[in-house]
DNA sequence: GATCGCGCAGCAAGCGCTTTCTGCATCGAC
DNA sequence: GTCGATGCAGAAAGCGCTTGCTGCGCGATC
């Protein structure tokens, strides 16, 4: 029913064996026969065996991306990035690859699943992109799984991730802490005093991250960290919403809103705008990331811009085995502060 | 040294035959045997090689979803939606598949390339998203690629996306000419009568459709289809500032503009503010799709809300075989009109 | 007590490919 | 003319798993 390596062999008068260097190329092969196999493939309308050749090889030519929330263009601009130098059709690379873009949602069983399915795929390389889950336990469990799957062979590189200690990872992570500080000194440098927070959700390296680089801002100048003046919620503008009218609620003095990404920063402007407030007249507003929208936002959104498809393109490349990695296999990717129309001098 | 089903049947002391009984769970295994597999496969860490089961069972739990452009929350979003009923880890089904996003960016030779390495991984089900490509010999040679997958027992479903003729193929179609003509059907009602319309790229065929839909309210309302107030561009921001500029030049008295989609829309919006255009006041805008961004423009768009979520859930439990397919094995999905502040009376 | 049925486990034959090793020409060199 | 290279093709042994069939031991049946 199905064309197998054998039927084209018999056509093309040839052993199977032939056929199967012709189609990987990577051994001698007369010419006059590789033209006879590659006609007969072609008459035969072959479709290679993934699963046989894998089986055989005992590589398959799958790649792993794990995202966070696929929904969301942080994400996707960077899986996209991986991808497109995965070399999946259309890819510079000579070989065909397969990306399989993973969703974990956010959890870590999903993504302990999702890295075992990986496992079983024996897939050639595996990215984990987006900040991980602080829990101790998981951690050590998903630093297991890395090094079980670089011992089977699988590259694994971490791409806006932070490093994972006791594993052969590549880990290129942004450098939050720092783009964090920079947005907040920015605003403390136009005369805001009475910051507001939103943080993403508590258990991600990430909204740690940018805390801390908040809280340092804060610290070099002088000003106290009221814990009121904090909130945590989800990386969704739904969230930024909500957080801002608590925040509000709690201080109606604030002059400045930093968010935990665009996204949010967005929610918060329009519970801002809900409220009355004006942008950046009553208060100022800072994202995180510069996502596309981010400059389409009236005003535009003053934010820290990441190079997401860069560092993608990057981290893909180093999957393929096509860059060197950094130097002791971790590199910090710095963000850049963009100011733009949502932040100004504090009114009064 | 990888651990290998053998490898455990020899520490349960079973034959493999038992150990792939148990992992797969469709045959009677006494429980005192099960439970003693169980912990061998526990205690060796066993991980199953997906390739080789795969290869023996002539089938893989590979689902493949293809889109144009991950980074795009378009199709990020239904990407999500499908892949979270594929019954990926947490998933409700029982069976842990693994979702394969593959990203055409639009183009046809990818389109190709990636089906027939799903094809090659024997996949067990296909989801192509999104418009389709109006060309001829490519629609052949994707339906024939379907037809060969479904020939293989890959099931093929089309979300976003028009029917293909001639293949078993079901299809959930967004009523893209319905959602357009409502649309523009709202503006001419608002007493709009010369409106700009910018398109997506011609060869598309969610771009005809929505174009097809414009012009039948034109014509319904008795208003020339001037084709000098249509321009064509990609369905990005960038696309949509540059039209609009051109709009404004062949005809700066324009009261409205309608976008292909919603980054589109957003691209002129910004256009407009740059020319001191005010919106609705000056120039009305819509777009479609209802990204959840477009809630947060100033002023927030009108535009078609397409129930991508919905539309990709059930995309899923189709190619799972979880939900019947709709009669005929053709759906047409409608999109609802949302009239937000973008959309206003002309001025004049 | 012999027979049948049934529940469960093992045997063994592949699944379709890769790859090592072997073999046969052909060619150049001495 | 002979011998060793060299270049290319084939034979065959798996890769690790699934599954149809066989077989065994037990309680139920006559």
């Amino acid at each position: 029913m199905t064309v197998t390596l054998a039927d084209v062999a018999a056509r093309a008068q040839v052993s199977p064996a032939t056929v199967s260097r012709v189609l990987n190329g990577n051994y001698p092969v007369a010419a006059a026969t590789r033209e006879r196999v590659l006609r007969a493939v072609d008459e035969l309308d072959y479709v290679l065996n993934g699963p046989a050749s894998a089986l055989a090889a005992a590589t398959s030519d799958l790649v792993g991306i794990l995202v966070n929330d696929i929904a969301d263009p942080f994400f996707g601009i960077m899986a996209s990035a991986i991808q497109a130098e995965i070399g999946g059709p259309g890819g510079r690379a000579g070989g065909e690859r397969l990306a399989v873009v993973c969703n974990t949602g956010g959890s870590p069983e999903r993504e302990l699943t999702y890295l075992t399915l990986l496992q079983r795929q024996r897939a050639a390389a595996v990215v984990l992109t987006g900040g991980a889950v602080e829990d101790a336990p998981h951690a050590a469990a998903v630093a297991a799984k890395l090094r079980k799957l670089a011992d089977a062979g699988t590259r694994v590189v971490l791409c806006g991730r932070p490093p994972a200690p006791d594993t052969e990872a590549i880990a290129l992570t942004f450098d939050n802490r720092g783009g964090a500080r920079a947005l907040t000194d920015h605003l403390i440098g136009l005369g805001h005093r009475r910051l507001g927070y939103i943080a993403g959700p508590e258990e991600r390296t990430t909204t740690r991250h940018r805390l801390e680089g908040h809280r340092a801002a804060l610290a070099a100048a002088g000003i106290e960290d009221d814990p009121r003046r904090t909130v945590h919620g989800r990386y969704d503008r739904r969230s930024g919403h909500e957080a801002t009218l608590e925040l509000l609620r709690r201080d109606p003095s604030l002059t400045a809103i930093v968010a935990a990404n665009d996204s949010v920063a967005l929610g918060a402007c329009a519970a801002l705008r809900e409220s009355g407030l004006r942008i950046p007249e009553d208060v100022s507003v800072a994202g995180f990331d510069d996502l596309p929208f981010s400059i389409d936002a009236v005003p535009s959104l003053t934010t820290v811009r990441l190079p997401l498809a860069e560092a993608g393109a990057r981290a893909g490349r180093i999957a393929m085995g096509r860059e060197e990695p950094p130097l002791g296999g971790i590199a910090s990717v710095r963000g850049e502060l963009m100011v733009r129309g949502s932040s100004g001098v504090p009114r009064g």
